[in-house]
DNA sequence: CTTTCTTATTACGGAGCCGTAATTATTTTC
DNA sequence: GAAAATAATTACGGCTCCGTAATAAGAAAG
C-alpha cells in the first residue's frame, strides 16, 4: 500500500505531466494510455471486445488506438487461430521499454514530492 | 518524500487512467492538464507567455487551452491593468473542485497499489 | 509622435479522434 | 448448408488539436 495524500498526488501528477510534455516521446491520449497499460499489466489474452468492455468504450475506439499504437510499435495484432474472428493483442519490446521508462519517470518524480 | 517503485508507479498510473476514462468528467489532453496544474500549483501571476515558456510550447497552444478550459469553467482570464498587453490567468471554484477531486481519486488509487 | 518591440490572439490548412452505422469475415445454430 | 449471431474493421461527418504565419493592441524607445 502506498500512502499518497491528495495534495501530494496532485503534485506528482503535475510533475509527471510536465515531464511528459517536455519529453520527445509521443504522448498518447488518456484512452490510448489506459488501453496500453491494460495490455501490459493485465494478464492476456486481450481482444478488441474485451478491452472495449473493460474500458467501457466502443470497439472502433480500440481498433483506432491499436492502429496508432501499432504504428508506434507499442503493440502487435495476431489472429486467434482457434477462433479467427478474434484478434489477440500482443506486447512488443518497444512498448515494454516505453512503459518501463514511464514507470521510472513517475517513480523519480514521486521521490521529489515532499 | 514518497516512495514509489517503477512497477507501483505504472500500476497507479493505470488505475488513475482507467478511473479518468470511466469518469464522466471531461478528460483534458496532456498539455491542458499540465497547464491547469501549473496554474493551480505554481504561485501566480500566470501569463500566456510565462506558461508557454514553462511548458516549452508555442503561445497559441496556451491560448487555445485557455479557451477550452475557460468554457469548462476551470480558468478565467483578466487583463493586467499595469500592462494591458498581458493577460493574467486566474483560478476558479470549479477548477479547484475538479483538481481536488482528481487528487482524491489518485490518492485513493494509490492506497490500492500493493 | 512615430518607429520598434512585445503580448496575445486569430487565420488557415492539415491531422487525429469521436460516435454511429455499414461492411467483412468467421462461427454457431437450426 | 442456409440463416442468425458474433468479432473486428471501415466509412463518414463532425469536432478539436496542431504549427506556422499574419494580425491587433499596447508599451517603450528614439
Amino acid at each position: 500500500m502506498v500512502i499518497l495524500k491528495p495534495g501530494q498526488a496532485l503534485s506528482l501528477w503535475h510533475k509527471a505531466m510536465l515531464a511528459q510534455v517536455h519529453d520527445d516521446a509521443p504522448d498518447l491520449t488518456t484512452r490510448q494510455m489506459a488501453i496500453l497499460l491494460t495490455i501490459y499489466l493485465d494478464p492476456p489474452p486481450h481482444t478488441v471486445r474485451g478491452l472495449a468492455a473493460h474500458l467501457n468504450v466502443t470497439k472502433p475506439v480500440i481498433t483506432r488506438a491499436l492502429d496508432t499504437m501499432g504504428i508506434l510499435g507499442f503493440v502487435r495484432r495476431r489472429r486467434d487461430e482457434r477462433d479467427r474472428r478474434n484478434v489477440l493483442i500482443q506486447r512488443t519490446v518497444q512498448g515494454s521499454e516505453y512503459l518501463e521508462n514511464l514507470g521510472i519517470l513517475i517513480s523519480q518524480e514521486a521521490g521529489k514530492v515532499t
